[in-house]
RNA sequence: GCGUGGGUGGCGAAAUCGGCAGACGCACAGGACUUAAAAUCCUGAGGGGUGUAAACUCCGUGUGGGUUCAAGUCCCACCCCACGCACCA
């Protein structure tokens, strides 16, 4: 079908189809993106976020990030780099197992159209990928490999004392450990556990966080169920991954978010004996220096001890609100709740520091899943807490100096001195926080009833998911209760096929239907076997992929060590992926567990740098041109395909560039790709004319100082603007070039040559042809990046300005190396100067050389 | 509430170390070419005021204050927007 567009602007725009066709194949055929394992050269890797090849095709926001990388190993390879530059589809995941489920087609098969769909486009755009080193994480040659990372978890602890990961079997088990294997369990880096899920009863199903929404709004209740679970132990991790973030050249943001979200925070467990029975109840406090206004304890609904405290009196009560907060969601429990709830559990536990009795009460702002879930509350200095007394008349006692009445208002400064704290064996009244925390910290230890801890937010990783399409998880279980995990010699372990895509109905996946996959005779062992259904989440195959790409084909093992070496660097603080570009969604979850994997490799020595990606930079969200996020149902969704079709591939490539500053978002403009698209067609006439001949007005003369100078200054500005990846700077630039060159009648051959190679990196198509034209007959992509001449640069004069009383009131034109009386005489010559300083004295001279010359007169 | 960015013409944005605010592009206006249009090329332009004009002059980078010969840039206080986290003891 022929563009209305293109109709209109057939004659006056260079033939970008023909070109852009004419050299992808060129680049196909000649192979001129592979990337050689070529170690004599110094190496860059710069990395794309893969993609999830979705049904919907390629967004017109993912070749933002997409060209900026490709300029980036377009110009590194031009400087004599080795650059590899790879990319690949993240595939497993929900949107293609849903499609399956309501069409039958195998995700399979879906996730293969769909990946064609994603290469049509990607090589459409002029993206320099290496197509030889393409990985995708739903082949088995692939996920063999995810789950033998999965198993190196599996069969290892974490030496505390060694700060790593070893090998389960190099665990010392304890003389009166009687269950061995259990004990392993224990201590696993990924372990079984009973953990909650969102668990729909209509459906029968486990939905995924995402989900959840989505059918509640239908409906359908959703509850949490706790469910045997597969997890990693990523909290063992939680110091190197906070420290470590000092190793890297990451945004500020990023590093900010993802120290947030490990949130370390130093305090003390305290030991609390409950009345009447042998247990205590620990608690993390930040803050034991106020232990003494502890007036009552809370514990999370969920809290195992919550059965043993409870009176008859109160079990009713106590199990109501238990029931209640299951079926609440997270956002329900904090939220859009406004007003603390809680009940009182009849029991009561000891203040070991007043020796008084304090009541134990449930309530679901406590978190079951952050520290021992169990406070104290010191409703006189926390403000949660203060709440909950004054909602239920709880005492409320003063324990640190305060500036007002602390049962109107609760206090939590840190700088006043302790109060009413003291007893027979400790006394901290008159300290102030610090010692406070120490002494009372001591005193604790010394009675062997709480010591100082740190406690993390994060949580270990829930890597299971009841579904069909992830990686297989390589445990079996055998009828005698034992378990098996598979080795190496039996990877991969393929995805069955299945009738049916949909969830068992049981909690479990599709592969719970498959009757060769949970009951079967172990070859290894002769035993009645069930091969574990749940898989892996999504985020399991984009933890390592980036290794994959350095050596993709390798059958022996996930990626050879001296290729490791070359293209990670062996520096353990400085090495990894040069350059990683992509969205601020994965700030957190995927870098995270990315480089939990990476460490967890890097202990047993598989990689050689603490860190995986050095440099980390991600691109803004591009907006509809209403200024509001692109949506369907908005109707300002812009199409790569279409804008390819009406401008070229160049033209959106650099109109993206242009648009603004990488890192910010920014609306879409119809109009400002065709200030783009205008530019590129000045650049072409500048070298072709309308026969797509050499343009006879390009001839081998000398360049005007002027014409030098600007062509040196275009090639230091693009050349600095895409090291510090100031895109859009440098293609004003080439803007400006273009400007000066179109006014010249006759074309300096040297100066078309060396913007060509300035242009090819951003559009790459058009310099291709432009090379070609000027008379070369290897890809410009292969060429030298040109060097900038430092003289050609100096301007003999530089115009000055000259002010009176900070005014500016002239300019005058001085030879750069004019000396400041030089510059002061000319000043005071200038007949406006004159004016300004006539009649007035000359209190002060300011003098900048080759800037300014400014008098002060009264 | 906490954290992290950011606020510059009609619009997207530039602006090394504090030294001509608004590069480059869009939109706009005028001109050339054309029978006409499109395309292309050239020119103009932050806002206000005085002036026939040349020109002159004042104001101007979210708001208020400060430092400085000089502030978009540095300091203090505040307002607004975006993103992230959000009862984390």
């Amino acid at each position: 079908m022929f563009h209305q567009l293109e109709v209109e602007r057939g004659m006056s725009s260079y033939p970008f189809h023909e070109i852009e066709k004419k050299w992808q194949q060129y680049w196909d055929e000649h192979h001129t993106f592979a990337t050689p394992d070529d170690f004599s050269k110094p190496k860059y890797y710069v990395l794309d976020m893969f993609p999830y090849p979705s049904g919907a095709g390629l967004h017109i926001g993912h070749p933002e990030g997409y060209t900026a990388t490709d300029i980036i190993a377009r110009y590194k390879r031009m400087k004599g780099f080795n650059v590899l530059h790879p990319m690949g589809w993240d595939a497993f995941g929900l949107p293609t197992e849903r499609y399956s489920m309501t069409t039958g087609i195998h995700p399979a098969t879906a996730t293969a159209a769909n990946v064609m769909n994603f290469t049509r486009q990607l090589k459409m755009l002029g993206f320099g990928y290496d197509w030889s080193r393409q990985v995708n994480t739903t082949y088995p040659q692939y996920y063999k490999w995810t789950q033998w990372m999965f198993l190196l978890l599996y069969n290892s602890w974490y030496d505390e004392k060694e700060q790593r990961a070893r090998y389960i079997d190099e665990l010392s088990i304890p003389a009166d450990v009687s269950d061995v294997e259990a004990y392993k369990d224990e201590h696993r880096l990924a372990f079984i556990a009973m953990i909650p899920v969102n668990w729909c009863e209509e459906l029968g199903t486990v939905l995924a966080n995402e989900e959840v929404d989505e059918w509640k709004e239908k409906g359908y209740s959703v509850e949490r169920r706790p469910m045997r679970q597969w997890m990693l132990r990523i909290t063992k991790y939680a110091q190197r991954l906070l420290d470590d973030l000092e190793l890297v050249d990451w945004v500020a943001s990023t590093k900010e978010m993802q120290k947030n979200w490990i949130g370390k925070s130093e305090g003390a467990e305290v030991q609390f004996p409950i009345l009447g029975t042998e247990d205590t109840v620990r608690v993390f406090t930040t803050r034991p220096d106020t232990i003494f206004g502890a007036t009552y304890l809370v514990l999370a609904p969920e809290h195992p001890f919550v059965k043993d405290i409870v009176t008859a009196e109160f079990a009713d009560a106590v199990k109501e609100y238990q029931d209640k907060a299951a079926v609440k969601s997270d956002l329900e429990r904090t939220e859009l709740a406004k007003e603390k709830t809680g009940v009182f559990t009849g029991g009561f536990a000891l203040n070991p520091a007043t020796g008084e009795p304090i009541p134990v009460w449930i309530a679901d702002y406590v978190l079951a899943h952050y520290g021992t879930g169990a406070i104290m509350a010191v409703p006189a200095h926390d403000e949660r807490d203060h709440e909950f007394a004054r909602q239920f008349n709880l005492p409320i006692t003063e324990v640190i100096e305060s500036p007002h009445d602390v049962y109107e208002q609760a206090f939590t400064g840190k700088d006043s001195p302790c109060v009413n704290s003291s007893n027979a064996e400790v006394s901290i009244d008159g300290l102030a926080y610090n010692e406070a925390f120490k002494t009372i910290v001591g005193w604790l230890k010394e009675k062997g009833i709480g010591h100082r801890t740190i406690n993390y937010k994060l949580r270990d990783w829930l890597f299971a998911r009841q579904r069909y399409w992830g990686e297989p998880i390589p445990i079996m279980f055998f009828e005698d209760g034992t378990k098996r995990a598979l080795d190496i010699d039996e990877l991969p372990l393929e995805l069955p096929e299945v009738e049916d895509f949909k969830p068992a109905g049981t909690g479990e996946s599709a592969l719970a239907t498959v009757e060769a996959w949970v009951n079967f005779i172990d070859k290894k062992t002769g035993k009645r076997a069930r091969m574990e259904t749940n898989t892996m989440p999504q985020w399991a195959g984009s933890c390592w992929y980036y290794l994959r790409f350095l050596d993709p084909h390798n059958d022996a093992a996930f990626c050879d060590p001296a290729k490791e070496k070359y293209w990670m660097g062996t520096n353990a603080d400085s090495g990894g992926v040069d350059l990683y570009v992509g969205g601020t969604e994965h700030a957190v979850l995927h870098l995270l567990y990315a480089r939990f994997w990476h460490k967890v490799l890097f202990d047993y020595g598989y990689v050689s740098t603490k860190e995986p990606f050095t440099k980390l930079f991600h691109q803004g969200m591009i907006l509809g041109e209403d200024g509001r996020k692109m949506s369907k149902s908005l109707g300002n969704v812009i199409n790569p395909d279409d804008v390819v079709q009406d401008y070229g591939a160049d033209a959106l490539r650099l109109y993206e560039m242009f648009l603004g500053p990488l890192e910010a978002t920014k609306p879409w403009s119809g109009k400002g790709i065709e200030g783009v698209s205008r530019f590129l067609n000045r650049a072409w006439r500048l070298v072709m004319t309308e026969h797509k001949t050499l343009s006879p007005d390009v001839v081998d003369i000398p360049l005007t100082p002027e014409q030098n100078r600007t062509l040196h200054q275009t090639i230091k500005k693009v050349g600095e603007d895409i090291e510090t990846m100031s895109f859009n700077t440098s293609v004003a630039q080439m803007m400006m070039f273009v400007n000066e060159f179109t006014a010249a009648e006759k074309k300096p051959r040297e100066a078309m040559e060396k913007f060509v190679l300035c242009l090819a990196p951003f559009a790459p198509h058009i310099a291709e042809e432009l090379w070609q034209v000027l008379g070369h007959t290897t890809s410009v992509a292969l060429a030298s990046f040109p060097e900038y001449d430092e003289n050609a640069l100096v301007q003999n004069e530089v115009e000055i300005i000259l002010q009176v009383n900070s005014k500016i009131r002239a300019k005058a034109m001085v030879g750069v190396t004019a000396s400041e009386g030089e510059m002061e005489a000319i000043a005071l010559a200038n007949p406006e100067i004159q004016k300004h300083i006539d009649g007035k004295s000359i209190k002060k001279k300011i003098i900048v050389q080759g800037k300014l010359v400014n008098f002060i007169v009264g």
